[in-house]
DNA sequence: TATGAATGAGGGTTCATTCAT
DNA sequence: CATGAATGAACCCTCATTCAT
């Protein structure tokens, strides 16, 4: 890669960057395009030269976040010796949450954006090819000696009862706060799975 | 109620239902005031008499709407000679998942601004008393012969639960239809309610 | 006068009260017709039956206030003893000075909108009738055993140079404050009065 | 200096120059941004690049254009071979008086605008650099052979004399002409240096 | 590639004035 | 006489986008 192509790179990321940081704390609407350029330190028009729009970058954080958080975790489960399934999958809850938890403007930003079709097509079935392999997370569920129902409706269900009572709970502390609803939304997961067992 | 008095509640409701269609067919950062007192018939400082600003409208709205789709799901409820507490719930819960899904704009509408804080404050505990008693639907689960750990969180959960995965199931049919996915939402309903007994 | 009547110049001079305060609080621009009726709580169709619109209030309340500062002055002037027309006249500005600075929202109001074309007409030449006659002023040079070579020129340089003055120095202790700037003045009025004597 | 710097130049140069036009023919308050640009041939985006608002210009012109008419007095004064103190004072006044008398809108605007706080900070304390060194006028006082109790006061009342007088008398006649009023004015101008001699 | 001056449509908001009651 | 809901022109200002350099 030559300087030329580093230097691309370079001002590619910081817009990137700065532009997360922007969406996370002022959020899409206030941030605008002068914001992104000025923090980041390049030219207005350069902005045009890498993406079509606010709206377009936005798009791009999203699933690059998004994979990230799941590799963290990924990562973490495959250092323990965890071998029963729902011990498993409230692992990847847990720390998944855990990160939330310590990075709320990354809880905002992603769970404004992150639908479920963003979800399966960008994460699970994910061509990037840059970073870990997200079937993974998909995969423990179909290589597990117990089978399910629909593992894709299991998972989905798993994703939206964790991701949307996180979000209450952690930002606001309403109903009550994330380490003490910790174990009921565990509680509810091995349900979830138990009541799916085929 | 004099017809000055008339004449200005049909103003008011003209711009609040011009602004819950704009809402909700081009979002809320896309509806400009000019769109809602144009399409409504009044002039632009007539919507400064009733609305401080675009997001004054938007929480009233919320509240109402909300509001009136528990009426709706609460009157039925009265109707049935149900009794069991979790059938009860996952009539409610059906109701209210048939009631989004005849009409999606509403399920865009509230799911995008309705958080459990607005829920809890503005409904549950609505001191408006214009319209049906929402502690009732608290009530139900207080009222019961059995007894939860925390009635708030269950209810909590399984609120969140329904109304994140009806979403991304009605609008886009992923992972599947909401027909075919109703019967593992009740399932886990009554699975997390089994598991919160006290 | 009727009950009715009276009630009428009520309104108007709270109409006139409210304006006062307002202009010399917020400034005329800023203040709205919807501030002065709002706080004189009268209607706001009812200003227009009284005035035609902010212009017209402030001319009114000019001539009012003007005319009531060189009353006061002029009152204070008939008790004391003093004969010589110098000591009179600086008395007359003392006395004045030390009611601008003694309420600098009259001091910015007068400042900024008299004129000399205004105080010549509507105080000394008044045909208003209701208060003191201020020819009095005027006529105390030309009743004096000194003569001018042009009373009027005399008078408007004394009065536009202690206005202007005292502007600068009451509001801003500009360059020096007030109590320190006034032997200056009072200085500079014997200067000018003794080489306009004919 | 390159063209676009140029263009930037003359992009500003006509802002202010239609500015200032307006604001003497309409008033500040009637002119509008829209006016300015659209009688400078700008769009109303390029305003904002120059100027925060309608004040800022404002305050900018005012300095300038003060800045303009001393430089102007100072250097015919140079050009003089008058010697005598009050000769040179009165010399400027005569100078900048008729500078008024020319340009009816220069008076307006300067008179409305012009505060003796920004004059002192603003032109004889200047640290603009691109003009004359208009401490010289200050200066002139302090190098005379005479003395005086406190020449800033002594400055000051001349010009608060002077602007104040000028304003009614050029813009309205009143109460006498400036040509016949100036004997007046130069006679008060003397009697108020000798009465502050040291 | 990279720049940033220039654009101008369109945003939210204000407020003097009217007129039916 | 008094009211105040309604008006709508006009305000200031923002900002995504372009394009000559």
């Amino acid at each position: 890669m030559g300087k030329i192509d580093l230097n691309k790179k370079k001002k590619r990321e910081a817009l990137l960057n700065t532009a997360f940081d922007l969406f996370t704390t002022q959020g899409l609407h206030k941030t605008t395009i002068n914001n992104i350029v000025e923090t980041a330190g390049v030219a207005k028009g350069t902005f045009y030269l890498y993406f079509k729009d606010k709206y377009d970058i936005r798009n791009k954080l999203i699933a690059h976040k998004a994979r990230y958080i799941f590799s963290i975790a990924d990562e973490a489960l495959s250092k323990t010796d965890l071998t029963e399934l729902d011990d498993r999958i409230i692992f990847l809850a847990d720390n998944i949450i855990e990160q939330f938890n310590a990075d709320r403007s990354l809880l905002v930003f992603i769970s404004k954006n992150l639908s479920w079709g963003i979800f399966k097509n960008e994460l699970i079935y994910s061509g990037d090819g840059s970073d870990i392999d997200f079937y993974n997370i998909y995969a423990i569920l179909e290589n597990s000696p117990k089978t399910f129902k629909n593992p894709e409706v299991l998972l989905f269900m798993i994703v939206e009862l964790v991701s949307s009572t996180c979000y209450s709970s952690i930002l606001y502390n309403e109903p009550i706060g994330i380490e003490e609803l910790k174990p009921y939304i565990f509680d509810a997961i091995r349900q979830i799975m138990k009541s799916q067992e085929a």
